[in-house]
RNA sequence: GGGCGGGUAGCUCAGGUGGCUAGAGCGACAGCUUUACACGCUGUAGGUCACAGGUUCAAGUCCUGUCCCGCCUACCA
């Protein structure tokens, strides 16, 4: 065991754990169990996909609520599982078909359907090993996915449900239509990306007439489309005008001059081209003027016939330039002014989407956002951040009906059955036997559902729903949903809606909603940025506890985190920090063994120990506190600053001066405060905590069976030691103690040189709590001589001061100290004091203050002011004298 | 056009409901093989809290305005 290695080497201790937990089933959940639940849903990541920085993110910060709860005693169900994530899905089987030299409608949708679970199996395995080496809790033996037998009964089950309630219909309308996939996609997959536009301004010729109507538009080729020329009924420029015809320049069709208020006359030219096929706006200027709607594109992008024989067959890019150049030849042509304005692209393939009109199936959300909103205003689902609830609810007080279906394959068949003898449509789950027809002959709906559906029942589909199964009743609802805030909209506003129609209840209490990592210029880290950090090379590179906590180190509820390298790096340090914190103590243990029996005949109560647990206690508590209010940075900040800075850089150098004196007492209080502290970091660095854990406690586990087995079910500490008048009193100490060392620092005494030390206080607690510590801890820190302490004590020449209150350390440095130097350290502290002083005393010359302010508030300064004075007027008496003896 | 978030040390960020002498990590500088750790130890430097007003006894924190940066959202062709 003294063997340790020097260096943290996270590859030797992380595999075995994960291995060790789960042939215990510690992360499983018990579907009837007497303890309290606390449920997490894993937001489903996509099946063939691969770990990126944003799931190592949002499952680490899962993990940590699990893990904490778990610890607490819950009966956690952490439930994992996957997306069979449709169109993005697709795509990458069609490039792989495509360098196999075929296409999906080559091989057509049964083969295509096998291939796809084919390459499920393949790769199924990736994403749930990736999650394991991240060290997530999961009970796998509930994994689930969107596209299994019980999931799909419960979307069919939901889908029957809301089409019997009118709420899932069949409509021609305009959608966003992806020409690349080939299928219609809702508003929320379309990303508007600002692009370099132009503004093309077009005469169209009024027939029977000289005038030439001046339209501008930005996408020039959709004119072989146009059905009318719309102005605004007031517009005096073009009044005259309604009711004629134009004649469209390179088809000879002529279109009507029609009056429509949507015309905005102080835009662009004040006369609007009008395509209904083509346009959203333009559609339902159509729909209300009853224009035809002619359709010039085909579903993949090219110009059709009805676009004319010179443009058929064009793509939508080259039609453009095409129709450009023969405006121009052609003298219609009248300018191009740039015109930087967005368009919508498909988000999971960059492709500009095309508004098509088309039958879809879609369902009407309102009166499911209505309840949603409802339950967010009653408080029934709580978002943190704050901020966030404001953002859903204007989204689902403003939500349009959703096109549901997909013209794809991969995902869950529409349960639409239509009779082959009417036509006639309905919802079953599954065929019906007879159509009210008479008809027995029917084909189901070809088009697959969107994957957001399947996503949206995720919650208690994955727990048995529409079956009353135990996991429901024990699980669902569940807890908290954790998840990026760009999902607020995808993921939670469906999951909720969904929750309330299906089970009439919010699938979740509360939904906290994390920043997205970025990169030191706050770019969202993403593949296509080519900015991203792997988090597999990083584990593999730093280890895993080390990404996990610089992960929540900075996980602030900020937007987007910035994720440096150093973050990482920092993370490293900090393992290793730990790492040798508990090699120093497994080294002296073997030394000086805790005794199993607890016994009080050691003196126990000496200062170091008492403020050690006085510091944990406040370290427990703030930890605690931290997390239950998702301050998942402040939890990772309390424990860093703790270890670090207090229990190794001060506690361990107490124990060492302990142990020089044989005194073990201090050694195994140590080795109890690192072995708790490890249970407060274990939800963060889950690998760490277990070895370390379980080398501090192997010796007592033999002979005490109220020792958990492993770190993940021990029991989440706590305690009442805290102490603040030992803090006090340890504080004095540190303070004489930095202030000793930090003359030693600037005037440069050599390490090995011995001082004296010289200190006048005129309290007489402080004297005495000096002459009982000071003399036992501070040979720890620095080397020295003698210490001297007493009520008045002249200043020795030649000696270098530091005053704190009316507590004065003298330091005589005879041939060592640069009298210039010292009186340049003296005058920087006289002045700032000078500076604190001034600021303070205003304050209180103001009667205001005196008066309105709280009584505590007032006494501070004061004391403040007191305390400041008493260094000053010391401070100068110093002065003066280095300057006498200067001279 | 509307909304949200941000502007605090060289860099990246903390600073719930106003009140200690504004903090951390990283970096910089100086010095250390002090018997866990050089992935370490000790010390030091570095801030007009974007700008301008206001409220208040008191503002990094609240209000108003301005200027930048980022994001979300919207049918101006």
């Amino acid at each position: 065991m003294a063997n340790l290695p020097k260096i943290y080497d996270p590859q030797q201790i992380e595999g075995k754990w994960y291995q060790f937990w789960e042939e215990n089933r510690y992360f499983h959940a018990e579907a009837i169990s007497n303890k309290p639940s606390y449920t997490i849903v894993i937001p489903p990541p996509n099946i063939t996909g691969i770990l990126h920085i944003g799931h190592a993110l949002d499952n680490t910060l899962q993990d940590c609520l699990s893990r904490w709860h778990r610890m607490n005693g819950f009966n956690v169900l952490w439930l994992p599982g996957t997306d069979h994530a449709g169109i993005v899905t697709e795509l990458i089987m069609e490039r792989k078909l495509a360098e196999e030299g075929t296409s999906r409608k080559e091989i057509g949708r049964d083969e295509f359907i096998n291939r796809m679970w084919e390459w499920k199996s393949e790769s199924a395995g990736y994403i749930v090993s990736q999650l394991q080496q991240l060290g997530c809790s999961c009970d796998w033996e509930r994994e689930r996915f969107t596209l299994d037998e019980g999931l799909s009964k419960a979307v069919k089950t939901a889908f029957v449900k809301l089409y019997d309630q009118g709420l899932i219909y069949q409509d021609t309308y305009m959608v966003n239509w992806c020409p690349q996939c080939d299928t219609a996609v809702s508003n929320l997959e379309v990303e508007p990306i600002e692009i370099d536009g132009n503004f093309y301004h077009i005469k169209y010729p009024v027939v029977d007439s000289d005038i030439k109507l001046e339209i501008a538009t930005t996408r020039p080729e959709t004119m072989l489309g146009d059905t009318a020329v719309a102005v605004h009924p007031e517009d005096k420029r073009h009044q005259h005008l309604i009711g004629k015809t134009v004649c469209l320049p390179l088809t000879n069709r002529e279109v009507p001059i029609i009056s429509d208020t949507y015309v905005d006359m102080e835009f662009g030219t004040g006369a609007l081209k009008v395509t209904p096929a083509h346009d959203v706006n333009d559609y339902e200027i159509g729909l209300r003027h009853d224009l035809e709607q002619r359709v010039v594109f085909t579903s993949d992008g090219y110009m059709n016939e009805d676009a004319g024989q010179e443009y058929s067959g064009l793509t939508r890019f080259d039609c453009r330039k095409k129709v450009v150049e023969d405006l121009d030849k052609l003298d219609y042509l009248v300018k191009i002014v740039p015109h930087p304005h967005a368009v919508g692209h498909h988000d999971r393939c960059g492709t500009i989407v095309e508004p098509t009109i088309s039958p879809q199936w879609f369902m009407n959300v309102k009166p499911l956002a209505q309840r949603a909103i409802e339950a967010t205003n009653n408080g029934d689902v709580v978002f943190i951040p704050e901020r966030e609830t404001t953002r859903f609810l204007h989204w689902m007080e403003n939500i349009e009906p959703w096109p549901i279906s997909r013209q794809r394959w991969w995902g869950h068949r529409l349960p639409i059955w239509f009779c082959n003898a009417c036509n006639e449509s309905t919802a079953a789950m599954d065929t019906p036997d007879t159509c009210e027809c008479g008809a027995t002959d029917f084909c189901q709906e070809e088009d697959v559902l969107d994957t957001w559906f399947s996503s949206g029942l995720w919650p208690f589909s994955t727990m048995g729903w529409p079956d009353k199964t135990d996991e429901l009743d024990t699980f669902y609802p569940t807890s908290v949903l954790v998840t990026g805030w760009d999902i607020l909209f995808f993921w939670v506003a469906r999951m909720i809606m969904f929750g309330l129609a299906c089970t009439d209840e919010v699938p979740f209490k509360t939904v906290y909603l994390h920043g997205l990592v970025a990169d030191e210029k706050g770019q969202k880290m993403s593949k296509s940025k080519g900015n991203a950090i792997d988090p597999l090379e990083t584990i593999e590179k730093y280890g895993t506890d080390a990404f996990r906590f610089a992960l929540v180190n900075t996980s602030t509820p900020i937007p987007y985190v910035p994720l440096p390298e150093s973050q990482i790096e920092s993370g490293r340090r900090f393992t290793n920090k730990i790492w040798n914190a508990a090699r120093f103590l497994l080294m002296n243990l073997e030394k000086y063994p805790k005794p199993i029996e607890s016994n009080n005949t050691l003196d126990e109560n000496t200062l170091e120990v008492n403020w050690i647990k006085s510091r944990l206690a406040k370290t427990i508590n703030s930890s605690t506190e931290a997390l239950k209010n998702f301050r998942f940075h402040e939890l990772a900040q309390i424990l860093y600053a703790f270890l670090w800075h207090e229990f190794c850089d001060w506690y361990l150098e107490f124990v060492k001066q302990r142990l020089t004196q044989n005194q073990p007492y201090a050694l195994w209080i140590a080795a109890d405060v690192l072995e708790q502290t490890m249970r407060l970091l274990h939800p963060v660095m889950p690998f760490l905590t277990e070895e370390i854990w379980q080398q501090l406690t192997i010796d007592g586990k033999e002979n005490n069976d109220s020792i958990e087995s492993s770190i993940t079910i021990a029991e989440w500490p706590n305690s009442d030691a805290e102490d603040n008048q030992v803090e006090e009193t340890m504080d004095t100490l540190m303070t004489v103690i930095d202030n000793v060392r930090s003359i030693r620092g600037e005037l440069n005494v050599p390490n090995g040189a011995s001082i004296d030390i010289h200190i006048q206080s005129p309290d007489p607690i402080i004297r005495n709590r000096l002459e009982l510590y000071l003399k036992q801890y501070l040979p720890a820190f620095t080397r020295v001589n003698d210490i001297i302490i007493d009520e008045t004590l002249p200043k020795p020449k030649a000696s270098a001061e530091a005053v704190i209150g009316e507590l004065a350390i003298y330091i005589p440095l005879e041939g060592v100290i640069d009298l210039d130097e010292e009186k340049a350290r003296l005058t920087k502290r006289y002045q700032q004091i000078a500076k604190d002083i001034n600021a303070a005393q205003k304050t209180l010359e103001n009667p205001q203050f005196v008066e309105r302010a709280p009584e505590n508030v007032v006494q501070q300064k004061k004391d403040l002011v007191d305390r400041l004075s008493i260094e000053q007027d010391k401070l100068e008496r110093s002065l003066a004298m280095l300057d006498v003896s200067s001279s």
